[in-house]
RNA sequence: CGGGGCGUAGCGCAGUUUGGUUAGCGCGUCGGCUUUGGGAGCCGAAGGUCGCCGGUUCGAAUCCGGCCGCCCCGACCA
C-alpha cells in the first residue's frame, strides 16, 4: 500500500518538478476569479490592499514589505492575519513541502491543536516545555495546551496502532498551525506566537532504520529549500528542549536573522553558536615549576576586568572557575579569563540536564570565600574539576584565592590543582581555528533558522509506551526522529533573500501569480476585451494570472506590480495598442520585450524560464 | 521578565518641554471637473471620546498616578 502509493507519488513529482517551472500545486480558490470563463483574477475585484507607507512598527524588509504589499495585517502582538495574497503564497509553500514529503515516503496526517493535559504529563514536558506553552482549561476545569508541537499526540497514536515491526518504519507529518508563547514575538512573521509549521515523525525498529528516515528527511529539506528558493546553510545544533542528537538546522544567511552561526573560511564545518566546537590548543611547551603561587591582595576585584586592572596583567592569563549545581553535586568549570563556559557543552559532558549557576550560599559553602575569588586551588575533594582544553596550554596563570579581596598568581594546573578532565567547555567565538580542518578560521554569520531535524531515539517511545513486538519476539521501544520545517516563517524568509527598492521579487515556484497583466486604459472596451482574452489564453496554458483591471492611473499599477512583485508582468496600453503589441516584462532583471499580441504567450513562458 | 522608546483621523506624522478659543499637516476616503505609460492637478466634503481610568486646575492632548497596548535591545526556538 505504501510501497503503490510512494511510487506514484514519486512520479507525479518528477513529472511536476522536473518538466514544467509552473506546474507548482496551483492555488486556485473561488477569491475574485472573472466572470467570464476563465479563472484569472481581476484585481477590481480582489482584496489586496497595499499601503503606500510601511506601518511604523516594521523595521526589516520582510516585514514591511508583506504589510506593505497587502500579505499579511497585524492582529496583537506576534499574531497575523494572511490576506488572500499572503494565503496564496502560503498555500504554494505548503504545496512544495508537501510534494517533498510525500515524494520521501511520508504519509500526511492533522493532529488537533488542544492537547490534554495529562498527555504532557506523561512525557514530563507540561512544566518544562520552553517557550511555555499557551494553556486553556475547559468549563470542567480540565487543561489544555495549544499545541507548540507534537510529539506527545503522535507517539500516542502511534502506541495504539502499531504492535509489530512488521508495520514499521513509518514516517508521518502533518502541516498544522502551532502556538508557542514567545517571550518576545519580533519582526513580523520572523519570530510570532502562531505560526504554520510542518512536523514529521518518524519510528523505526532500530538506529539503523532511524539512520535511513532522517536521511530521507534530510534530503527532502534539501529539495524544499532549493525549491523555495532558499539558499541553506546545514548546521550542527542543539537539540533544546525537543531532546534528541544528531540535530542539524537548516539556516538562511539573513543580516535579519535571529541566530550567529560559524562557518569554515576553508573547509564545509557549519555549527550553530550555540554549540560549536573550539579547537585544542597546542599543549603546552613546558610544564616547569614556577615556584609557589602567591596570595594576592585584590580589594573589590569581582571581575575579571578588575582584577586585571589591579594586576596589571591581561584577561588570558586569568583562569575563571564557576561553580555549578549538577544534580546533588557540584562540578567547577575552569575557563580562561576571556573566555565563555558554553553550558550546554558543559552539560553534555556532566550527563545532566539539572545543572545551574552555584548560588552565592553555595560557593561561600564551599569555598569559605563570596562570588567573584573562586579558585580551583583547595576546593574539596567531592567538586568535580573539569577545564577546558585552553587551561592545559597555560602557565603562570592567575586564579581565584577562596579567600576574600584575594588571588592567588603563578599558578600552574595539575601542579598546584588537581584536574579531573579536560575538555571543550567555551563558546567558539569568531576567529578561532576551525575544529575539522587545519588550515581554516571561523567566521560568524547572522541566519534565520528555517528547520530542525532531530534524532529522538526512545524517550518518547518510553514515555509514551510506544512498544512494538520484534522479529525475535521481544517487546521494544520505537526509535523516533523528529524534523520540522517553519512554513511561515519560510515565507519571511523568501522576502528577506528577494527583495528590492521598490518591493518584493517573489521567486516563480512561489509567487502569489505568475504574471499580471496592466491593462493600463480601462476605458476602451476594445483593450479590455484583448486583456481578457490573454488573461484566459495564460490561464489555460498553466499560468495564475492576475489582471489589473482597476480604474488607476499606469503609475499606481506600475508601483503595486513592482511591490507585491508578481515575477512577470504584460503592459497593455495605447502606446502598444496602436502597433499591436504588448509589453512583456521580467521583476527580478527588468527584462522586457515588446511583441505582437499573439506573441504574448510565448513571450511570457521564455521569460518565465528565466524568473 | 529586565532595559529603552512609543500611543493624536484608515496609514505616516506635528503639537506635549512652557496647560489657554473651533487639535493641525501629508497620504488615503467621498463628490465634481480636468488628466491618463512610473504613486496626477484644482475645487469641495466627511472623518478624532488625543490608548483607558483616576487626580491636580477656572481650564488638560499637554502636569501627576495607575492600568492597557505596540515596537526595539537582552535570556529561548520553526
Amino acid at each position: 500500500m505504501k510501497c503503490v502509493q510512494s511510487t506514484i507519488l514519486e512520479s507525479l513529482r518528477k513529472v511536476k518538478y522536473y518538466c514544467t517551472q509552473r506546474s507548482r500545486g496551483s492555488v486556485k480558490g473561488n477569491d475574485g476569479k472573472s466572470d467570464s470563463g476563465g479563472n484569472y483574477v481581476r484585481a477590481s475585484q480582489y482584496y489586496a490592499p497595499t499601503l503606500r507607507q510601511a506601518p511604523a512598527e516594521a523595521e526589516i524588509p520582510s516585514h514591511k514589505l508583506l504589510v506593505r504589499g497587502g500579505f499579511i495585517r497585524p492582529l496583537t502582538a506576534g499574531v497575523f492575519t494572511f490576506l488572500p495574497l499572503g494565503l496564496r503564497v502560503l498555500r504554494r509553500v505548503e504545496n512544495i513541502v508537501r510534494e517533498e514529503m510525500n515524494a520521501a515516503g511520508a504519509i500526511e496526517v492533522f493532529m488537533p491543536v488542544l492537547q490534554p493535559r495529562e498527555l504532557w504529563e506523561r512525557s514530563g514536558r507540561w512544566d518544562t516545555f520552553q517557550p511555555l506553552p499557551l494553556r486553556t482549561e475547559d468549563r470542567t476545569g480540565r487543561w489544555f495546551c495549544l499545541g507548540p508541537t507534537h510529539e506527545e499526540v503522535i507517539t500516542d497514536l502511534v502506541a495504539g496502532e502499531i504492535t509489530s515491526y512488521r508495520q514499521l518504519p513509518r514516517t508521518l507529518y502533518q502541516i498544522q498551525t502551532k502556538f508557542r508563547d514567545e517571550m518576545r514575538p519580533r519582526g513580523g512573521l520572523m519570530r510570532v506566537k502562531e505560526f504554520s509549521m510542518k512536523d514529521a515523525y518518524s519510528f523505526d525498529i532500530d538506529q539503523a532504520g532511524l539512520d535511513r528516515s532522517y536521511e530521507a528527511m534530510y534530503e527532502a529539506y534539501v529539495r524544499i529549500f532549493e525549491r523555495l528558493g532558499l539558499p541553506v546553510v546545514i548546521v550542527e545544533a542543539e537539540a533544546g528542549s525537543m531532546g534528541g542528537h544528531d540535530t542539524r538546522e537548516f539556516m538562511v544567511l539573513s543580516e535579519n536573522g535571529e541566530d550567529t552561526i560559524f562557518m569554515c573560511d576553508s573547509c564545509d564545518y557549519a555549527a550553530n553558536a550555540e554549540c560549536a566546537a573550539a579547537r585544542p590548543p597546542q599543549p603546552t611547551q613546558s610544564r616547569d615549576k614556577h615556584g609557589e603561587p602567591v596570595l594576592v591582595d585584590t580589594p573589590g576585584a569581582t571581575t575579571i576586568q578588575a582584577v586585571c586592572e589591579q594586576l596589571d596583567t591581561e584577561p588570558q592569563q586569568l583562569v575563571k572557575t564557576l561553580l555549578l549545581r549538577a544534580d546533588e553535586r557540584f562540578v567547577a568549570a575552569l575557563v580562561r579569563g576571556d573566555r565563555e563556559l558554553n553550558e550546554v557543552k558543559l552539560q553534555r559532558v556532566v550527563g545532566t540536564p539539572n545543572l545551574r549557576m552555584a548560588t552565592a550560599e553555595e560557593i561561600l559553602a564551599l569555598t569559605g570565600a563570596p562570588v567573584g575569588y573562586s579558585g580551583p586551588v583547595g576546593l574539596p575533594e567531592a567538586v568535580e574539576i573539569i577545564a577546558d582544553h585552553e587551561i592545559a596550554a597555560m602557565n603562570d596563570f592567575v586564579v581565584g584565592a577562596n579567600q576574600n579581596d584575594a588571588h592567588l598568581v603563578g599558578v600552574d594546573a595539575e601542579v598546584d590543582f588537581r584536574v579531573d578532565r579536560y575538555t571543550d567547555l567555551r563558546r567558539a567565538v569568531a576567529g578561532d581555528e576551525c575544529p575539522q580542518c587545519s588550515e581554516g578560521y571561523l567566521t560568524a554569520h547572522r541566519s534565520i533558522e528555517m528547520a530542525h531535524i532531530f534524532k529522538l531515539g526512545t524517550k518518547y517511545s518510553e514515555d509514551l509506551d510506544a512498544v512494538f513486538t520484534d522479529k525475535d519476539g521481544q517487546e521494544k521501544p520505537m526509535i523516533m526522529g523528529c524534523y520540522g520545517v517553519g512554513v511561515s516563517r519560510a515565507v519571511a524568509a523568501i522576502v528577506e533573500q528577494h527583495h528590492d527598492d521598490d518591493g518584493i521579487i517573489w521567486p516563480l515556484n512561489v509567487a502569489p501569480f505568475d504574471v499580471v497583466i496592466l491593462l493600463l486604459d480601462t476605458e476602451s472596451t476594445q483593450l479590455f476585451a484583448t486583456a481578457q482574452d490573454l488573461a484566459t489564453e495564460l490561464e489555460q496554458s498553466g499560468f495564475e494570472v492576475m489582471l489589473d483591471d482597476r480604474d488607476e492611473r499606469p503609475g499606481v499599477k506600475f508601483k503595486d506590480a513592482d511591490l507585491i512583485g508578481y515575477p512577470l508582468s504584460i503592459v497593455i496600453g495605447r502606446r502598444t495598442a496602436d502597433s499591436g503589441e504588448v509589453e512583456v516584462r521580467r521583476r527580478r532583471d527588468r527584462a522586457e520585450k515588446i511583441v505582437a499580441l499573439k506573441e504574448a504567450g510565448a513571450a511570457v513562458e521564455q521569460l518565465a524560464s528565466g524568473a
